[in-house]
DNA sequence: CTCAGTGCAAAAGCTTTGCATAATA
DNA sequence: TATTATGCAAAGCTTTTGCACTGAG
């Protein structure tokens, strides 16, 4: 286990830890976008002796590797998925906190329409579209 | 001055302050997207004794009335910005932090195009697409 | 006169950092 | 063995909250 990971870690000038490799293991396969907080939780399950700021210091190397992208759902945390390879988004319910991806090639659309964006090197876009779930509607009548 | 921005803090159950007429104020010509430090700066130059916590209490209450809009830019703070009339979105550049606004119908093109979002009951969209601006495209090589 | 709003100080989150220790290459 | 990474505890920042006082209606 955690070979896949073992691998992509393995960068010049940096080392490849159990703390390292469990935790890009964790993202990967832990469905979907933990925080930081849930990523301790689970590791702590398998390295009890492993600290909340080893995770926080991990998800910046894995975010400056690229292995990993930080998502905003609320403004109180921050969220990790792996680094997806087709561009999509988030559209988040206000109700049960439910996530759902969808695809959408925004950045194209917006270097295509917008004029303010001609000169822009876009690097990164995030959508968060906000609103309530099929299920949440009902309850709020 | 500020006679505006009393009016629309004139509401049922709340009562218009000094405080409160003079934060609207500042973000309604505060050119841009302030975060509650500038806003408690540039507040304290005509009300010397006003708090923080009031800053961040009336950016609490302006959002609740619709007046303002809450935008993330970083992760750090929050911005606020006077609730604009039509959609529009974000450039941010990494380089020099410079904002640049644009329109884009992108709430209407997600409803019609993505069939995750038919269910759903859309209430917002924030777009935040970062990159490179021309001048510091230069700067970087 | 009453209750919403304010100021102050303290607390609460999440995240970062300093430093000695442990572990990788 | 030379550094890089870790653990622990403490600090940092933005934002929130409790409480007594003030001020709007």
């Amino acid at each position: 286990m955690a070979e896949t990971g073992r691998r992509a870690l393995n960068v010049p000038g940096l080392r490849v830890t159990n703390q390292r490799a469990l935790i890009l293991e964790i993202i990967r396969y832990g469905q979907g976008h933990l925080d930081a907080d849930e990523v301790y939780r689970r590791a702590r399950e398998k390295q009890p002796r492993l600290s909340l700021s080893t995770v926080y210091r991990t998800l910046q190397t894995l975010k400056k590797l690229g292995l990993v992208e930080e998502v905003h759902f609320d403004e109180a945390h921050h969220h990790y998925e792996i680094r997806p390879s087709i561009e999509h988004h988030h559209l988040v319910c206000l109700g049960c906190g439910r996530v759902v991806e969808f695809r959408y090639p925004l950045a194209r659309l917006v270097k295509r329409n917008v004029a303010e964006a001609g000169d822009f090197e876009i690097t990164g876009s995030e959508v968060r579209i906000t609103g309530y779930c099929p299920a949440c509607r009902q309850g709020k009548k």
